[in-house]
DNA sequence: CTGAAAGCGCTAACAG
DNA sequence: CTGTTAGCGCTTTCAG
């Protein structure tokens, strides 16, 4: 099943398929001719073999897309699922990579794929991103010379969503307020990101900076937290949570106490992840549209791809709080 | 950065340099020139054009593993990773695929890839399985024309799990055992699976088939369905979860009707994901070492590339009971 | 309007 | 031991 069996097939010869089947501009191909091809290409199941087209046009349709390893919220299938459209919609393929700690990983993808682009959701590792270049990656988002704090989706991963949280905290009357960070080093960078948003949030409100504390992802450890906080001469009354789950550990801790939320202490957490609503109380977190989001990177690569110099700061889209009780 | 440069550099020919980066049997080349290759080519940072290498050699070293879309485990990582890492040794490249409700994504990946081989945990639709034949996809698990009863993993993924949480609820001296399935038709034939296995460990144990209820993801929902298992004739006395979603929707339910786990109820859930600990009382589950898992999946599917024909049924590896509290 | 021909980067017979 | 050469399937000038 190659064009040239199209071709034999339809008596012509293998430039006039591949003109109709690619519709190239500029060439007057009768109707007639036309139907035929694209009949008998029907018939035979006729697909073109990527890599030889790749060779020839000298560019791939593949677009990479690196996907975290931390805690996958539930979402990340819309994510992947919109972008993919959008990015069908243009032309390309979206094909997907679960991050690694192992090194390399995508600096291999990248070398066995040719794709045109790849974009991630946090900066790459300076050793793929020479693997990128020498296997003729076009696009990289996040850029590699991006400084850490304005980088792509910095507000809407990081800095938007802690600010959000401080926000809704203090519009509920809140005035001392710590964030919870997560100790898995993995995500250091990100959690840093939202406990700054916090802060800006709490500048902004006059209120002093949150202090920051690692909660471990045990009972136990999380009542210790609680304790140390409820010890301390200015014990805060509401607490962002790096993620929801950290969140869950926060109000088990409490429970062990003998404490409740939101009374004792208000939590909120991050990412809406389905347990988050069976919590004791059901835990108020922040939700994002991943969908949307998903669909908006894409069509920032997309302007990059048709080389557009741009603005990669993203909008919150969809950012919102969902309510509860624990906050 | 392509052979000719190399050769260049060189002043060797392109196909001594093939040789020496391939090292080609049956050629014997001097340790001074192959030396002198593997230098240059370090130095000018070569690397092998894949959709070349492909279209020459026709056979690609792209192998696809299509990802679930229902609720991931945050351990979905762990198999990506291992299983890559097997593939890699063997000299096969993994990209993950999200699967999407969109019907012909895989199908158009394939054809965007020609990859060796596509395997998941899940049949194909068939039109995917047309698309992939046509892409000269070589190997495909599981393979197209198993049956849904015995192909690849059911025991790991379906049936074996339903059985342990039986098991460890008859274990407990429960007699009445009753299903929870969740109301999601893309895991339907997962969770009946289940409640198969379920069944089998109850017939025999000599005790009568569980009842399956289909459970709400929402508070007032589960706790409907646990009043009616109350009000019933023979009132179940413990519940296999189809997952730990359900599992703490069923304990937020019984939460609110003035009920707990396991006095009232025993619950058991599946996939111990992170929440799962911090519910109230902390959720007794089924973990599985998705690592293992992976690596066991490729190992399988490295086997059937080598033209291995073989038994897909996979014993269930690492799969067991975390104790907790509420069954 | 259609066909012949060149060539993308790479590998593998086959000569030298 | 190394170089020449053909060709994978496809696109795309350039002639007819």
């Amino acid at each position: 099943m190659t064009s040239t069996d199209v071709a034999r097939e339809t008596g012509l010869s293998r430039a006039t398929v591949s003109f109709v089947l690619n519709d190239t501009p500029n060439q007057s191909i009768p109707q007639a001719t036309r139907q035929r091809v694209l009949e008998a290409a029907a018939r035979l199941g006729y697909t073109p073999y990527a890599p030889a087209r790749t060779l020839r046009s000298g560019r791939s349709d593949l677009i990479v897309c690196e996907l975290p390893d931390w805690p996958q919220s539930p979402t990340m299938a819309e994510f992947v699922d919109r972008a993919g459209e959008v990015l069908a919609e243009a032309g390309y393929t979206l094909v997907t990579h679960v991050h690694t700690d192992r090194p390399g990983g995508l600096g291999r993808l990248c070398a066995a794929l040719a794709p045109a682009a790849v974009f991630g959701m946090r900066p790459f590792p300076p050793q793929d991103v020479e693997a990128m270049r020498r296997a003729r990656v076009g696009v990289i988002l996040p850029p590699p010379q991006a400084g850490s704090g304005d980088d792509l989706g910095a507000s809407v991963w990081t800095t938007g969503i802690g600010r959000m949280q401080a926000e809704h905290l203090i519009a509920k009357g809140h005035t001392r307020i710590a964030c919870a960070l997560p100790d898995d080093p993995r995500v250091s960078d990100l959690s840093a990101g939202r406990a700054a948003g916090a802060a800006q949030a709490c500048a902004d409100a006059g209120l002093p900076a949150p202090a920051r504390s690692p909660v471990p992802l045990d009972i136990d450890g999380a009542a210790g937290v609680v304790s140390a906080w409820r010890a301390s001469p200015d014990a805060p009354t509401a607490v962002c949570a790096y993620n929801d789950e950290v969140a869950l550990a926060l109000l088990a801790g409490m429970r062990r106490l003998g404490l409740s939320a939101p009374g004792d202490l208000a939590v909120i957490g991050a990412d809406d992840i389905p347990a988050a609503r069976f919590a004791a109380p059901p835990l108020t977190t922040i939700a994002l549209d991943s969908g949307d989001l998903g669909a908006h990177l894409a069509r920032a690569l997309l302007r990059t791809l048709d080389g557009e110099e741009q603005d990669l700061t993203l909008a919150p889209h969809g950012v919102h709080v969902v309510e509860r009780e624990s906050a």
